[in-house]
DNA sequence: CTGGCTGCAAAAGATTTGCATAACG
DNA sequence: CGTTATGCAAATCTTTTGCAGCCAG
Protein backbone atom coordinates (compact mmCIF):
# COMPACT_ATOMS: atom_id res chain seq x y z
CA UNK A 1 0.00 0.00 0.00
CA UNK A 2 1.66 3.26 -1.15
CA UNK A 3 1.08 6.19 0.90
CA UNK A 4 -1.14 8.99 0.38
CA UNK A 5 0.56 11.91 -1.40
CA UNK A 6 2.09 9.40 -3.55
CA UNK A 7 -1.51 7.95 -4.75
CA UNK A 8 -2.19 11.60 -5.10
CA UNK A 9 0.09 12.27 -7.54
CA UNK A 10 -0.63 9.58 -9.84
CA UNK A 11 -4.32 10.61 -10.06
CA UNK A 12 -3.23 13.45 -11.42
CA UNK A 13 -2.85 16.06 -8.44
CA UNK A 14 -0.88 18.42 -7.96
CA UNK A 15 1.15 18.10 -4.77
CA UNK A 16 1.17 21.25 -2.64
CA UNK A 17 2.36 22.14 0.84
CA UNK A 18 -1.39 22.42 2.16
CA UNK A 19 -2.18 18.86 0.57
CA UNK A 20 0.81 17.46 1.66
CA UNK A 21 0.33 18.80 5.52
CA UNK A 22 -3.52 17.44 5.48
CA UNK A 23 -2.75 14.37 4.76
CA UNK A 24 -0.32 14.40 7.24
CA UNK A 25 -2.46 15.14 10.08
CA UNK A 26 -4.75 12.29 8.79
CA UNK A 27 -2.30 9.49 9.78
CA UNK A 28 -2.85 6.27 11.57
CA UNK A 29 -6.07 4.38 13.33
CA UNK A 30 -8.73 5.89 15.32
CA UNK A 31 -8.03 9.08 14.12
CA UNK A 32 -11.55 11.06 13.90
CA UNK A 33 -10.79 14.78 13.22
CA UNK A 34 -13.27 17.53 12.42
CA UNK A 35 -12.21 19.91 10.04
CA UNK A 36 -11.21 22.78 12.54
CA UNK A 37 -9.30 20.21 14.55
CA UNK A 38 -7.62 19.37 11.07
CA UNK A 39 -7.03 22.94 10.18
CA UNK A 40 -5.80 23.90 13.58
CA UNK A 41 -3.25 21.27 13.78
CA UNK A 42 -2.03 21.68 9.92
CA UNK A 43 -1.62 25.42 11.06
CA UNK A 44 1.22 24.10 13.73
CA UNK A 45 3.04 23.02 10.44
CA UNK A 46 1.96 25.51 7.84
CA UNK A 47 0.60 28.50 9.67
CA UNK A 48 -0.81 30.39 6.51
CA UNK A 49 -3.52 27.74 5.43
CA UNK A 50 -6.98 28.69 5.54
CA UNK A 51 -9.60 26.89 6.43
CA UNK A 52 -11.55 26.56 3.48
CA UNK A 53 -8.22 25.18 1.85
CA UNK A 54 -8.57 22.52 4.28
CA UNK A 55 -12.18 21.68 3.61
CA UNK A 56 -11.50 21.76 0.22
CA UNK A 57 -9.01 19.29 0.03
CA UNK A 58 -11.01 17.27 2.47
CA UNK A 59 -13.97 17.33 0.41
CA UNK A 60 -11.41 16.52 -2.84
CA UNK A 61 -10.34 13.33 -0.33
CA UNK A 62 -13.54 12.41 0.34
CA UNK A 63 -14.38 12.07 -3.25
CA UNK A 64 -11.54 9.98 -4.31
CA UNK A 65 -12.29 7.84 -1.56
CA UNK A 66 -9.32 8.50 0.30
CA UNK A 67 -10.95 9.29 3.96
CA UNK A 68 -14.62 8.82 4.94
CA UNK A 69 -16.74 10.98 6.82
CA UNK A 70 -17.92 9.89 10.22
CA UNK A 71 -21.70 10.77 11.11
CA UNK A 72 -21.22 11.17 14.96
CA UNK A 73 -23.64 13.19 17.24
CA UNK A 74 -22.14 16.42 17.05
CA UNK A 75 -22.50 19.14 14.20
CA UNK A 76 -19.39 19.35 13.12
CA UNK A 77 -18.54 16.05 10.46
CA UNK A 78 -15.51 13.97 11.44
CA UNK A 79 -12.83 12.65 9.01
CA UNK A 80 -11.07 8.87 9.42
CA UNK A 81 -8.36 8.58 6.97
CA UNK A 82 -8.53 4.32 7.39
CA UNK A 83 -10.81 4.16 4.36
CA UNK A 84 -9.09 1.32 2.86
CA UNK A 85 -9.68 -1.62 6.02
CA UNK A 86 -13.01 -1.50 5.89
CA UNK A 87 -14.45 -1.26 9.68
CA UNK A 88 -16.65 0.03 12.03
CA UNK A 89 -16.90 2.52 15.10
CA UNK A 90 -17.41 2.22 18.73
CA UNK A 91 -18.15 5.34 19.92
CA UNK A 92 -18.64 6.11 23.64
CA UNK A 93 -21.88 8.47 25.17
CA UNK A 94 -19.66 9.52 27.94
CA UNK A 95 -16.72 11.05 26.63
CA UNK A 96 -17.10 11.03 22.53
CA UNK A 97 -14.18 8.94 21.84
CA UNK A 98 -14.51 7.00 18.86
CA UNK A 99 -12.46 4.07 18.38
CA UNK A 100 -12.00 1.97 14.84
CA UNK A 101 -13.21 -1.73 15.44
CA UNK A 102 -11.73 -4.48 12.48
CA UNK A 103 -14.46 -6.86 11.88
CA UNK A 104 -12.65 -10.05 13.17
CA UNK A 105 -15.19 -12.75 13.72
CA UNK A 106 -17.25 -10.50 11.19
CA UNK A 107 -20.81 -9.84 12.56
CA UNK A 108 -23.43 -10.83 9.66
CA UNK A 109 -23.68 -8.21 7.55
CA UNK A 110 -25.54 -8.85 4.35
CA UNK A 111 -29.13 -8.35 5.08
CA UNK A 112 -31.43 -10.85 4.24
CA UNK A 113 -32.93 -10.64 0.45
CA UNK A 114 -36.96 -10.11 1.48
CA UNK A 115 -35.60 -7.17 4.00
CA UNK A 116 -33.44 -5.33 0.99
CA UNK A 117 -36.84 -3.63 -0.01
CA UNK A 118 -35.04 -4.07 -3.55
CA UNK A 119 -31.96 -1.89 -2.91
CA UNK A 120 -28.52 -3.00 -4.34
CA UNK A 121 -26.30 -2.67 -1.10
CA UNK A 122 -23.01 -1.92 -1.25
CA UNK A 123 -21.67 -0.45 1.86
CA UNK A 124 -22.75 -1.27 5.29
CA UNK A 125 -21.50 0.18 8.19
CA UNK A 126 -22.24 0.06 11.99
CA UNK A 127 -22.35 2.26 14.74
CA UNK A 128 -22.00 0.76 18.65
CA UNK A 129 -22.28 3.23 21.21
CA UNK A 130 -22.04 2.75 24.89
CA UNK A 131 -19.27 3.52 27.31
CA UNK A 132 -15.81 3.30 27.21
CA UNK A 133 -13.29 1.76 30.13
CA UNK A 134 -12.69 4.75 31.67
CA UNK A 135 -15.97 6.07 31.58
CA UNK A 136 -17.58 2.46 32.76
CA UNK A 137 -15.79 2.73 36.04
CA UNK A 138 -15.43 6.02 37.39
CA UNK B 1 -48.50 0.95 22.91
CA UNK B 2 -50.46 4.22 23.41
CA UNK B 3 -50.55 7.39 21.16
CA UNK B 4 -47.24 9.86 21.68
CA UNK B 5 -49.62 13.25 22.81
CA UNK B 6 -50.99 10.51 25.93
CA UNK B 7 -47.53 9.29 26.80
CA UNK B 8 -46.12 12.76 26.92
CA UNK B 9 -48.59 14.18 29.02
CA UNK B 10 -48.37 11.38 31.43
CA UNK B 11 -44.74 12.54 32.00
CA UNK B 12 -45.69 15.85 32.78
CA UNK B 13 -46.04 17.78 29.75
CA UNK B 14 -48.02 20.54 28.73
CA UNK B 15 -50.24 19.59 25.78
CA UNK B 16 -49.72 22.72 23.56
CA UNK B 17 -50.72 23.08 19.97
CA UNK B 18 -47.48 22.85 18.70
CA UNK B 19 -46.19 19.64 20.28
CA UNK B 20 -49.28 18.15 19.35
CA UNK B 21 -48.81 19.22 15.77
CA UNK B 22 -45.11 18.35 15.64
CA UNK B 23 -46.34 14.95 17.30
CA UNK B 24 -48.81 14.59 14.69
CA UNK B 25 -46.36 15.52 12.05
CA UNK B 26 -44.04 12.51 13.30
CA UNK B 27 -45.57 9.61 12.66
CA UNK B 28 -45.56 6.50 10.30
CA UNK B 29 -42.95 4.17 9.02
CA UNK B 30 -40.12 5.57 6.56
CA UNK B 31 -40.35 9.15 8.23
CA UNK B 32 -37.05 11.27 8.58
CA UNK B 33 -37.57 14.53 8.20
CA UNK B 34 -35.30 17.07 8.40
CA UNK B 35 -36.49 20.14 11.31
CA UNK B 36 -37.17 22.41 8.97
CA UNK B 37 -39.29 19.93 6.96
CA UNK B 38 -40.96 19.46 10.23
CA UNK B 39 -41.36 23.24 10.35
CA UNK B 40 -42.74 23.70 7.12
CA UNK B 41 -45.38 20.74 7.69
CA UNK B 42 -46.28 22.38 10.93
CA UNK B 43 -46.77 25.32 9.37
CA UNK B 44 -49.41 24.35 7.37
CA UNK B 45 -51.50 22.92 10.17
CA UNK B 46 -50.36 26.40 12.51
CA UNK B 47 -49.23 28.60 10.63
CA UNK B 48 -47.86 30.78 13.50
CA UNK B 49 -45.47 28.25 14.79
CA UNK B 50 -41.70 29.13 14.95
CA UNK B 51 -38.57 27.78 14.15
CA UNK B 52 -36.97 28.20 17.37
CA UNK B 53 -40.23 25.80 18.49
CA UNK B 54 -39.70 23.31 16.48
CA UNK B 55 -36.18 23.14 17.17
CA UNK B 56 -37.07 22.87 20.98
CA UNK B 57 -39.87 19.74 20.59
CA UNK B 58 -37.77 18.06 18.41
CA UNK B 59 -34.54 18.27 20.87
CA UNK B 60 -37.30 17.53 24.00
CA UNK B 61 -38.76 14.67 22.19
CA UNK B 62 -35.45 12.95 21.58
CA UNK B 63 -34.17 13.43 25.21
CA UNK B 64 -37.48 11.63 26.23
CA UNK B 65 -36.44 8.77 23.65
CA UNK B 66 -39.64 9.38 21.82
CA UNK B 67 -38.06 10.07 18.39
CA UNK B 68 -34.12 9.44 17.41
CA UNK B 69 -31.66 11.49 15.45
CA UNK B 70 -30.75 9.85 11.76
CA UNK B 71 -27.09 10.82 10.64
CA UNK B 72 -27.40 11.09 7.12
CA UNK B 73 -24.57 12.60 4.69
CA UNK B 74 -26.37 16.05 4.42
CA UNK B 75 -25.68 18.94 6.98
CA UNK B 76 -29.18 18.71 8.18
CA UNK B 77 -30.06 15.97 11.09
CA UNK B 78 -33.11 14.07 10.57
CA UNK B 79 -35.49 13.27 13.08
CA UNK B 80 -37.15 9.19 13.18
CA UNK B 81 -40.17 8.45 14.55
CA UNK B 82 -39.88 5.23 14.81
CA UNK B 83 -38.02 4.85 17.80
CA UNK B 84 -39.75 1.97 20.37
CA UNK B 85 -39.50 -0.96 17.36
CA UNK B 86 -35.57 -1.01 17.04
CA UNK B 87 -34.39 -0.54 13.37
CA UNK B 88 -31.50 -0.06 10.72
CA UNK B 89 -31.24 2.12 8.12
CA UNK B 90 -31.24 1.53 3.89
CA UNK B 91 -30.13 4.53 2.38
CA UNK B 92 -30.09 5.45 -1.45
CA UNK B 93 -27.15 6.63 -2.68
CA UNK B 94 -28.86 7.97 -6.04
CA UNK B 95 -31.66 10.25 -4.49
CA UNK B 96 -31.18 10.10 -0.76
CA UNK B 97 -34.05 8.15 -0.02
CA UNK B 98 -34.03 6.51 3.79
CA UNK B 99 -36.26 3.63 4.31
CA UNK B 100 -36.87 1.71 7.64
CA UNK B 101 -35.24 -2.10 7.95
CA UNK B 102 -36.60 -4.13 10.73
CA UNK B 103 -34.39 -6.70 11.37
CA UNK B 104 -36.20 -10.11 9.97
CA UNK B 105 -33.58 -12.74 10.51
CA UNK B 106 -31.11 -10.67 12.67
CA UNK B 107 -27.74 -10.02 11.74
CA UNK B 108 -25.63 -10.50 14.43
CA UNK B 109 -24.83 -7.17 16.00
CA UNK B 110 -23.16 -8.47 19.05
CA UNK B 111 -19.81 -7.82 19.32
CA UNK B 112 -17.01 -10.40 19.91
CA UNK B 113 -15.49 -9.58 22.97
CA UNK B 114 -12.10 -8.94 22.28
CA UNK B 115 -12.91 -6.50 19.64
CA UNK B 116 -15.23 -4.52 22.17
CA UNK B 117 -12.03 -2.94 23.61
CA UNK B 118 -13.70 -2.72 27.38
CA UNK B 119 -16.46 -0.84 26.18
CA UNK B 120 -19.94 -1.74 27.74
CA UNK B 121 -22.03 -1.45 24.47
CA UNK B 122 -25.72 -0.26 24.65
CA UNK B 123 -26.52 -0.07 21.27
CA UNK B 124 -25.80 -0.99 17.43
CA UNK B 125 -27.23 0.99 14.57
CA UNK B 126 -26.32 0.27 11.18
CA UNK B 127 -26.86 1.60 7.97
CA UNK B 128 -26.73 -0.14 4.62
CA UNK B 129 -26.32 2.03 1.52
CA UNK B 130 -27.00 1.91 -2.12
CA UNK B 131 -28.90 2.03 -5.06
CA UNK B 132 -32.97 1.76 -4.44
CA UNK B 133 -34.80 -0.32 -7.34
CA UNK B 134 -36.10 3.21 -8.83
CA UNK B 135 -31.85 4.33 -9.08
CA UNK B 136 -30.85 1.00 -9.87
CA UNK B 137 -32.97 0.49 -13.58
CA UNK B 138 -33.24 3.84 -14.56
C1' DC C 1 -52.51 32.66 38.82
C1' DT C 2 -47.87 31.27 37.43
C1' DG C 3 -44.20 28.81 35.60
C1' DG C 4 -43.41 26.60 31.53
C1' DC C 5 -43.94 27.51 26.32
C1' DT C 6 -43.85 30.21 22.31
C1' DG C 7 -42.21 33.58 18.74
C1' DC C 8 -39.27 36.65 17.12
C1' DA C 9 -34.86 38.24 16.17
C1' DA C 10 -30.23 37.94 16.79
C1' DA C 11 -26.17 34.97 17.66
C1' DA C 12 -23.35 31.11 17.05
C1' DG C 13 -21.30 27.29 14.51
C1' DA C 14 -20.16 24.78 10.33
C1' DT C 15 -19.44 24.79 5.59
C1' DT C 16 -19.45 26.89 0.94
C1' DT C 17 -18.57 30.39 -2.53
C1' DG C 18 -16.36 34.34 -5.22
C1' DC C 19 -12.50 36.35 -6.70
C1' DA C 20 -7.78 38.10 -7.03
C1' DT C 21 -3.18 36.22 -6.27
C1' DA C 22 0.30 32.64 -5.93
C1' DA C 23 2.71 28.55 -7.42
C1' DC C 24 2.91 23.52 -9.32
C1' DG C 25 4.31 21.09 -13.26
C1' DC D 1 3.60 30.09 -18.79
C1' DG D 2 -1.11 28.34 -18.10
C1' DT D 3 -3.86 26.18 -15.02
C1' DT D 4 -5.22 25.00 -10.87
C1' DA D 5 -5.04 25.72 -5.86
C1' DT D 6 -4.91 29.01 -2.24
C1' DG D 7 -6.42 32.65 1.05
C1' DC D 8 -9.42 35.89 2.54
C1' DA D 9 -13.90 37.57 3.37
C1' DA D 10 -18.50 37.35 2.72
C1' DA D 11 -22.51 34.40 2.10
C1' DT D 12 -25.31 30.30 3.34
C1' DC D 13 -27.35 26.96 6.06
C1' DT D 14 -28.49 24.82 10.36
C1' DT D 15 -29.18 25.19 15.08
C1' DT D 16 -29.14 27.69 19.52
C1' DT D 17 -30.08 31.50 22.64
C1' DG D 18 -32.27 35.65 24.94
C1' DC D 19 -36.19 37.73 26.24
C1' DA D 20 -40.98 39.63 26.54
C1' DG D 21 -45.62 38.04 26.29
C1' DC D 22 -48.99 34.07 26.31
C1' DC D 23 -51.51 30.12 27.92
C1' DA D 24 -52.24 25.26 29.86
C1' DG D 25 -53.15 23.37 34.13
Amino acid sequence: MSNLPERLRERGWRLTAQRRVVAEVLTGDHVHLTADEVHTRASRQLPEIGRATVYNILNDLVALGEIREVSTDDRAKRYDPNAHRPHHHLICTGCGTIRDVHPTADPTTTLPAPARLGFTITTTEITYRGLCPTCTHP
